[in-house]
DNA sequence: ACGTTCTGTCATCGT
DNA sequence: TCACGATGACAGAAC
C-alpha cells in the first residue's frame, strides 16, 4: 500500500485521538488554506486548526469498545480510529460508502463476535465446569443394534422357544426372555404364573386382578387385615402404591424367629403367613420411626390404616381416627410377593433385595431351598434391584431434563443479549460513520490546491501515518499501488 | 376408543 | 466370572 502518492500528495498533520473518545483533529494548514508543497512535492497543509469532537451525547455512548479490537477501517476514507494502531490503513479506491461500510463492518464484527463468543464460551465452560452434569454431556451410546437386528430379535423372542414357552404360560404377549438364569427361573416359576393367571404381568401397583380367592395360594386374597406380616419392607423414598403397601406390611426378624411357622405347613418357615399380630416382632431397624412407634398394640385394622395413611398424617391425626365401616380396601401383593408366598420363601423380600451379596449368600446357606425357590429368590433379587435402578434412572432422567431446560433458557437469554448488543453496535457504528462523513466533508471543504480549487472526495483520500500525520492521497495512486 | 403417563420388567452393556 | 448399576425398550395399567 502506498501511504503517499508519488505525485502531488497533500500532507495533513492530524493529532488524532481514539475515535471512541474525543476526536481532536488538528489540521495544520497555511493561513490562506493553500497547501504548501513539501520536499517531496506533496501538498502540506499548515496551520489550520480545528477540533472536531465526536461527543458522547448519543444514546449508545456508553458502549465501550474493547481496546484490543482492531481499528475501524473506514474504507475509502481511510482514517484509522486510533493512533495506537499502527496498522497500515486500507486504501481502497472504493467510493461507494455503503460498500465500504460493509467492508468495515465485516472487519469489526468478527472481532466483537469473537470476543462475545469467547466470553460466552468461557461462561459456558465455567458453568459447565461447576454445574454441568457430566452425564448430560456424555455421548449417547451407540445403537445397540440396528433396526433390522432389533426386528429380528423381537421376532425371535416372540416366536422362538422362549416365546412359545411364554405363550404357553401366559395369556399376555410374550416377552423376549433370553436370559439364562432367568429362563430357568421363569420356567420354574411358571407354575406360579400359571396358577395365578397373572399373564406375567406386574401387579405390584395394580389393583387385584385375580378373584378374591387367590387360586395360586389357595387362600383368600390378602387384604390389609388378614395379611399381618411384611416380608417386603421397602424404603420410604418411593412412597407410591408400592410404598403404601410396604407400609401396610411389616417385617419380622426371621433370624430371631427362624421357626416361625408357616400356616400352610410348608417345609420352611415363611414370611408370608396369615398370622396373628401378637406374634409379630417388629424389626426396629426396618421400620420408619412413626410406623414402629404406633404399630405395637394397635388393632390390625387401625394399624393398617395408620400405616396406610403413614407419612402425610401426623401423630395427632390418630386422635381423630374413626374406623371406617366395612373392610378396608384390599392391598394386592406383587407378583413376586405372591410367588414367594406360594413357594414359601422363608425370608422377607426386603432382605432378598437389599442384603449385600455376602449376607445374601449367607442367608441362603441357612436354609435348604429347592431349585425353584433358589431361582425365584435370585429372580426377586434381580428384579428388585433393577426396579430401584429403573426408578433412579428415571429420576435422573427427569433431573437432566429439568437441568437442560434451565441451560436452554440461559442460552436463549444470552443469545438475546448478544443480539441486542449487536444491534446497539451497529447503531453506534452508523453514528460514527455519519459523523465521519460530515468530518470528511468539512475537511475537504477547507482544503484548496495550489490553484485554489477544492479537493474532491472522489479524487482524494486521507491517509494517516503511524505518527498521526494525515496525507491527502489521490485515489488513483491508491489504486495504482494495490 | 385413543393417547399419555407411570411403572415394572427384560436385555444389554460397562464397571 | 459374577454381581451390580445404568439404561433403552417394551408392555400393561391407570387416567
Amino acid at each position: 500500500m502506498k501511504r503517499q502518492g508519488a505525485g502531488a500528495s497533500t500532507a495533513l498533520y492530524i493529532a488524532s485521538s481514539p475515535l471512541h473518545s474525543t476526536m481532536t483533529t488538528c489540521f495544520h494548514m497555511k493561513p490562506d488554506n493553500t497547501p504548501k508543497r513539501d520536499l517531496h512535492g506533496q501538498h502540506e497543509l499548515w496551520v489550520y486548526t480545528k477540533e472536531f469532537e465526536v461527543s458522547h451525547e448519543g444514546p449508545y455512548e456508553t458502549i465501550q469498545y474493547h481496546p484490543t479490537e482492531p481499528p475501524i477501517s473506514l474504507g475509502g476514507y481511510s482514517m484509522a480510529q486510533s493512533h495506537s494502531h499502527t496498522q497500515p490503513l486500507p486504501c481502497c479506491g472504493e467510493t461507494n460508502r455503503d460498500v465500504a461500510y460493509e467492508g468495515t463492518y465485516s472487519e469489526v464484527m468478527p472481532a466483537c463476535q469473537h470476543q462475545a463468543t469467547s466470553e460466552l464460551t468461557e461462561a459456558l465452560y465455567r458453568h459447565s465446569g461447576t454445574q454441568l452434569n457430566p452425564r448430560v454431556l456424555n455421548p449417547l451410546p451407540a445403537p445397540q443394534m440396528s433396526f433390522l437386528e432389533h426386528m429380528s430379535l423381537t421376532s425371535v423372542g416372540g416366536e422362538g422357544p422362549v416365546g412359545k414357552d411364554n405363550a404357553g404360560l401366559s395369556q399376555g404377549p410374550s416377552r423376549h426372555m433370553l436370559g439364562t438364569d432367568h429362563g430357568q427361573s421363569k420356567h420354574q416359576s411358571c407354575t406360579v404364573d400359571d396358577l395365578e393367571s397373572d399373564s406375567g404381568l406386574s401387579l405390584g401397583s395394580s389393583p387385584p386382578l385375580a378373584s378374591p380367592d387367590d387360586v395360586m395360594t389357595g387362600v383368600p386374597a390378602c387384604s390389609s387385615t388378614d395379611v399381618g406380616l411384611n416380608y417386603s419392607h421397602r424404603g420410604m423414598e418411593s412412597m407410591g402404591e408400592q410404598g403404601r403397601r410396604a407400609n401396610l406390611l411389616y417385617s419380622l426378624d426371621y433370624q430371631q424367629h427362624p421357626t416361625q411357622s408357616y400356616p400352610y405347613s410348608g417345609p420352611h418357615p415363611s414370611y408370608f403367613p396369615v398370622t396373628q399380630p401378637s406374634q409379630m416382632q417388629p424389626q426396629p431397624h426396618f421400620l420408619p420411626p412413626m410406623s414402629m412407634k404406633h404399630q405395637q398394640g394397635l388393632p390390625s385394622a387401625l394399624n393398617d390404616l395408620h400405616l396406610n395413611s403413614s407419612v402425610s398424617i401426623g401423630r395427632s391425626s390418630q386422635a381423630f381416627y374413626v374406623k371406617p365401616r366395612g373392610n378396608p380396601p384390599p392391598v394386592p401383593l406383587s407378583r413376586d410377593e405372591r410367588r414367594a408366598h406360594a413357594l414359601k420363601i422363608p425370608f422377607p423380600l426386603e432382605k432378598i433385595i437389599n442384603l449385600p451379596v455376602d449376607d445374601f449368600n449367607e442367608l441362603l446357606t441357612k436354609y435348604t431351598l429347592t431349585d425353584a425357590q433358589l431361582a425365584l429368590v435370585r429372580d426377586i433379587r434381580r428384579r428388585g434391584k433393577n426396579k430401584v435402578a429403573a426408578q433412579n434412572c428415571r429420576k435422573r432422567k427427569l433431573e437432566n431434563i429439568v437441568y437442560l431446560e434451565g441451560e436452554l433458557g440461559q442460552l436463549q437469554a444470552q443469545r438475546d443479549h448478544l443480539a441486542r448488543e449487536r444491534m446497539e453496535f451497529q447503531h453506534n457504528l452508523a453514528i460514527v460513520k455519519h459523523r465521519l462523513t460530515d468530518l470528511y466533508a468539512e475537511v475537504f471543504s477547507q482544503l484548496r490546491d495550489e490553484d485554489g480549487h477544492p479537493y474532491s472526495v472522489e479524487d482524494y483520500s486521507l491517509q494517516q501515518t503511524p505518527d498521526g500525520n494525515v496525507y491527502l492521497v489521490p485515489r488513483t495512486d491508491l489504486l495504482d499501488g494495490e
